[in-house]
DNA sequence: CGACGTGTTGATCTCTCTCAATTAGAGTGG
DNA sequence: CCACTCTAATTGAGAGAGATCAACACGTCG
């Protein structure tokens, strides 16, 4: 198991660096790592007593479902997303988390969540924000599924994951960025068919916007996509604490 | 101003108690209460350093929109709610707060978030809890408006709110619940166009499931709007931590 | 009494879904 | 090396849920 001094997530310029005693408290609450193959569920829907996890390395998503099959994602996980706030506070989790790709989870302690806030109260600070800013994904993901056109929705979520994965692999940018998701993913993601989601897609990228190949990213086009889009405020993703 | 020993949220039996040392803590952070008539705008998107909230008595909703006007609202706001913890932790709010019904706020100085982690990690923890607790109903609005019909959506939104409106109102049930929504802000809620929410709403009136009057709430076929949502599992909602 | 907000209904229109097939690439076994 | 299978992407055709446009009803209020 890697210790934590060597945490990947710490050689990340993107992560503010943790103080020795919140290092000590992270130690002591880490049990184990947890390799994951690409498209597995690490967390099932109403499964009870999950463990907290940190995202090491990989891509995943949250999803919840109805009865008859329907999937909703509700966002995508990057390296240093902290996962399972939501089920540790109640019983049952209400959301399932599949895998991406192959991955690498930090797994922690059932009470981890109160020994952080008890042991180092900035760390509680820093748990609460990151709850909120997946609470954020989440809102900025229902705008677009409740309000935006197929393709404002695409060139949305398309110019959001290449901000984030760009962020993790500061060395990218003119070779594109790492991009996993299928087109299904993606459909899930914005409450789209699969069918409708490919059409809108070839569309963008006749038009030049993007282009997608070999699992990465391309964009050719992000004035045109951040039109589409409609963003607000734009500029680097401030760095952001993790656990 | 109401001495936090008599906060109305104090007398309601969904709340969790607060230790004395907690009270203390609330007491001291508490700058000011402020009442907002029904429709008036708490909190503008964009805006920077908004202050914190506790909703004490009346309805609201958390909103994003789009530059031309489009609007989603991400969750309705009843008695209880913490608010603005997104956008303390950054700069600019990511969303706005309006008001459904004349309202009363409890408003915490700027730091709040921060005194209240390291002073009472209990309180922090719960601060997690009230985040990570609002995100989940995002995500469940998520689900309905990606992947649930229009009928569907309704009777989902109906049941919550019913749920949500009687936990506050532990007397009422066969008079119904008090329920401020026009079916504008149901439309905007549930990603629909106001003349199909209209449309899908009477169908479902004149098929005996629910009934709106004199901003009260009738749910006069549970079963049947709860197989429209298609809700995994259910009974009261837990008590609640609240700030 | 006219303006306004909210609810209601009918008539189109269109964006997106569903159904159906085809293509391309990776992996597997013979 | 080649059939066979599986996943992911692609495209066309037709259907439908929901959007848009347009009126009208009703109650409140200044």
């Amino acid at each position: 198991m890697t210790p934590c001094e060597q945490c990947p997530l710490r050689q990340l310029p993107l992560f503010i660096p943790h103080s020795d005693d919140e290092l000590a408290l992270v130690r002591s609450i880490k049990r184990r790592e947890l390799r994951v193959a690409a498209g597995d569920t690490l967390i099932h829907e109403g499964q009870t007593d999950a463990p907290l996890y940190t995202l090491l390395d990989g891509w995943a998503f949250r999803f919840k479902s109805l009865s008859d099959g329907r999937r909703q994602i509700l966002n995508f996980l990057l390296a240093g997303d902290f996962i399972g706030v939501q089920q540790k506070m109640g019983d049952a989790a209400a959301h399932g988390v599949t895998t991406l790709t192959d991955s690498l989870f930090c797994v922690f302690q059932r009470d981890a969540l109160w020994e952080i806030h008890q042991r180092q109260p900035a760390m509680g600070f820093n748990v609460t924000w990151l709850t909120a800013h997946e609470e954020s994904l989440v809102d900025d993901n229902l705008l677009s599924v409740g309000r935006r056109s197929a393709e404002e929705r695409i060139a949305t979520l398309l110019i959001l994951l290449y901000k984030r994965s760009l962020a993790l692999h500061p060395g990218g940018g003119t070779d594109g960025v790492p991009f996993p998701l299928t087109q299904q993913h993606i459909a899930d993601g914005l409450g789209l068919s699969l069918v409708h989601t490919n059409k809108t897609m070839r569309k963008l990228e006749r038009r030049g916007l993007h282009r997608i190949r070999d699992g990465r990213l391309y964009l050719r086009d992000v004035r045109a996509l951040a039109r589409l889009a409609d963003v607000f405020g734009d500029g680097r993703p401030p760095m952001r604490p993790f656990i």
